[in-house]
DNA sequence: TGAACTGTATTATATAGATTAGTACAATTA
DNA sequence: TAATTGTACTAATCTATATAATACAGTTCA
């Protein structure tokens, strides 16, 4: 179900973090959820179960799923997760648009850039 | 003149690659300038040559910049300098807005976002 | 109770990228 | 020629990433 590009420079840890994430977005996940074990989890896609962990720790620290020893690991409840979501995803939106700011890039020009790329067809 | 943040989880390459590129895009530097040399530059900013050089190695793959030995580096011809400046920055908008997208947060919300961003006083 | 599952922690190892250090060479300039 | 420029190369160090292996504590259920 989850693909990871393992060649990628971007760590698998933050790729699994991603797509948990979107599952989540997109309501494939629901609050209260439970996710794979870090041990199954981790087998399944062919990784070490550390890295899963590593996921899991993270994506807790953010208020985006929490764990319980013996229990397991779960989505959120829907009040958390809808705010962090959205200021995880906005924050790097609000990153780069600072970047092409500094640099003179002018205002309607980015936002021209956001609707093309809502525009495109979805890659899901 | 130009600070580095060595602590920062950024490369200090890529830290020195934008500053350029924001030096370039609100015209304290101009086409066909020239930079600082490799080894003064080192000096000036307290890291190593190689480090200078990668950045202008880098910077002048993407066509920001020109280096001919013996003479130095410098910044590309305005016609050049535009187009790689805005593509390079307005791709990261539009791969953070994609991220957005895939995890379900709305057009009008992104927009937003970078609205504010713009309205903000500058911090330069 | 005990077996099988959960998350968590720890140590060790391997690898890749970033950075520094030092040296060397070719082209340009004065 | 001397001093500068960019460029190339090797080596050493450091950090982040990822794997491997083991151990421990809490939960579940037969």
């Amino acid at each position: 179900m989850i693909k990871l590009d393992l060649q990628s420079r971007t760590p698998i840890y933050e790729q699994l973090k991603h797509k948990i994430c979107e599952l989540a977005a997109i309501g494939q996940l629901r609050p209260n959820d439970q996710l794979p074990s870090v041990r199954n989890f981790a087998r399944d896609l062919g990784i070490n179960p550390n890295t899963v962990q590593k996921a899991y720790q993270e994506l807790e620290r953010e208020g985006i799923i929490y764990s319980v020893t013996g229990k397991g690991s779960f989505l959120s409840s829907e009040l958390d997760l809808d705010a962090q979501l959205h200021q995880k995803y906005l924050q790097r939106i609000a990153q780069a648009t600072a970047l092409a700011k500094q640099c003179g890039i002018r205002e309607q020009v980015v936002v021209d850039t956001v609707r093309k790329v809502y525009e495109e067809e979805s890659q899901l």
